[in-house]
DNA sequence: TTGCTTTCCGAAACCGCTTTCGGTTAGCGT
DNA sequence: ACGCTAACCGAAAGCGGTTTCGGAAAGCAA
């Protein structure tokens, strides 16, 4: 256990080799004795040789590491899938021993310009957006630069590059399905600025459910607010305020929905019973909340991995477009969904009108 | 925006000048007439040149990057506070523009083995690891390698390196003469196994407390779990079976804590009514759970600042014992804590005996 | 013995950047 | 006109690896 690294050099003086044929036969070359290539590689781990990887790397020309900007919107209750997600990112790239970089931009221009200085300055051979907005600058920009890249959702126009997404729209047409078979025929819907894709595609999948049930979608029904715990607590309350509010309500993300579920209790009303609310990420925690919180659920490990995988065969040399892959999430049901209460639902509006 | 990058030597070419004086301009050498020296930035940024990192670092001899070993433990629930500390670090190496690194183990042998091999293979100048166990292996092999680190938390023997840590000990004095204060005079102590340093400072502070309030620990009432919400409900239902149950617990963590409610509540019995419950770490979650989790609170995010500013100094040439920093946690009361209630427990109490 | 492959290793160029060391030119005084 | 000091830049040697190329030694057939 010595404090200076053992260069490759100092390694070939005590083989009495030259650099180049120690390194061959570390590297598995052909043109080298099968005695001398096991003395080296004993010798190298007396050592403790490690080749050092900046002169590697710039040797072989290529970074061997992966780049993950980290989602700058929804601080507020820290995003609990991060860890899950580096994970299995890690976890993808630790087969071929890649390493994997991480970057917390403060702004966005500060994240367009971390992005191109990581690759310009050779710092990393692909890259993992999360969360696109509509016509992303960051998908821009990679495209410019021809640098692998995948991306954690996708936008609209996503033919021509490599995504791991699950399907919002999809997920929030079983969720509104799921509360009109329980009888409610007035949900509303929860969301954030729609410039996020992920928004959109939700608000999108609320829609076409609410159609196909043959019932109207009603504007006020649709509540647009901060990504945030806050921003579902408020937006439920103004929905609640309504002359005919909502019996069941449908959430971006769980973040708003714990919100949804404290102005709910704050009023005096039972979350599943008198007003329903589904959830959107399936985090662990959900089953803490009061009352536990269901949720439309997406594994997150597994996307990290897949990720992980996808960039890797891209920056091989594959097709972006031959990977996209959309994954379904579950609903999963716990404690804040439940049939329609006709008589409570009526006593609170009649309350709620003798009160304005 | 154009895809290979642009190199030093085709700058210099472009230029007419040599690669050694463009280099120099860019670098600020006073040797370099300001006149050139603002014809090369200018020609710099117009190329959008940025120089390639590993040749870089190869040859200044230093990575410029830290890494992070993410915590092993405490998976049940995704550790919510990794993406906080990440943040943290982040814009404490921002500072400087160095990398982050991060690694994710997935057994003690990995572990040790991706510390041998970062440091060994120069692509870390430091290394930050978060909750070690009394006499930590990494911390000896981090030493032998007299490679720069900081820990998150502290061992018993902690004097001659850098670490930041929350007082555990503390904390749990402090939340113990809480419950105390509050008429609890059989307090438990939900907790994790012992080979944690965190664990076996938490309970020293509790120990104390008790002791120091005139009262005698019973050893009933500490209970060693699994480190998740899974755990921290058997132990809390194995207190709860007790002939005399406690009145109180603290609990290691948030998330175990999470547990303790769930135990509390699918017996009928009322968390902050019943049974007084206290964190710790703050978790924002916590405002949701039910009833709204009393916690030790303390800053995830300032932690990672201190700790990367730390590091650096190290780095720098700083003595590591000198960057040792005990952050106080403040307690963050909610829901959960409340006075005795002398009727409700013997009820509690003999309805239990009745029912055994 | 000669000639011709193989087998194995040494030599050297290169990756892209930093940094030291000299040498050329300009500017100054005398 | 000469010498001398600054001011500026070119040349080259690393940093620690990888990889191509060529040559020496060894093996075999004739």
């Amino acid at each position: 256990m010595s404090a200076k690294p053992v260069s490759l050099k100092i390694l070939a003086a005590h083989l009495d080799l030259t650099v180049g044929t120690v390194s061959r036969a570390l590297n598995g070359y052909a043109d080298i004795s099968p005695v001398t290539r096991e003395r080296v590689k004993r010798a190298a781990d007396e050592l403790g040789y490690r080749a050092n990887q900046n002169a590697r790397r710039l040797s072989i020309g290529n970074p061997e590491t992966v780049g993950y900007l980290m989602p700058r919107i929804g601080s507020s209750i820290a995003q609990p899938f991060v860890a899950q997600l580096l994970q299995g990112l890690g976890e993808a790239l630790s087969k071929r021993s890649w390493d994997l970089l991480v970057v917390q931009p403060n702004s966005s221009k500060d994240e367009m310009g971390h992005i191109e200085r990581m690759v310009r300055s050779g710092r990393v051979g692909g890259l993992v957006i999360s969360r696109p907005i509509k016509n992303d600058p960051r998908i821009r920009l990679l495209q410019d630069l021809k640098c692998p890249f995948v991306v954690h959702g996708r936008t609209a126009t996503s033919d021509d590059y490599a995504w791991y997404d699950v399907d919002g729209e999809d997920a929030f047409i079983t969720a509104v399905n799921h509360l009109v078979s329980l009888g409610h025929s007035r949900t509303a819907f929860i969301g954030a600025p729609l410039q996020y894709q992920f928004a959109q595609d939700r608000l999108n999948g609320y829609r076409t459910a609410i159609q196909a049930n043959g019932l109207t979608v009603d504007d006020e029904l649709i509540q647009i607010a901060d990504f945030s715990d806050d921003g579902g607590e408020i937006a439920t309350n103004m929905l609640l305020d309504l002359p005919n509010p909502p019996t069941g309500i449908v959430c971006l993300s769980d973040t708003m929905a714990l919100g949804a579920l404290a102005a709910i209790r704050s009023r005096g009303l039972q979350p599943g019973v008198d007003v329903s609310v589904i959830g959107y990420d399936g985090l662990k925690f959900g089953i803490h909340s009061n009352p536990p919180l269901t949720t439309m659920a997406q594994p997150q490990a597994h996307a990290g991995r897949r990720l992980g995988d996808m960039l890797l065969a891209i920056i091989d040399g594959d097709d972006p477009s031959k990977h996209q892959e959309l994954q379904r999430a579950q609903l999963l049901r716990r404690k804040t969904d439940g049939p329609l209460q006709t008589a409570t639902v009526q006593t609170n509006v009649s309350n709620r009108e003798e009160i304005q």
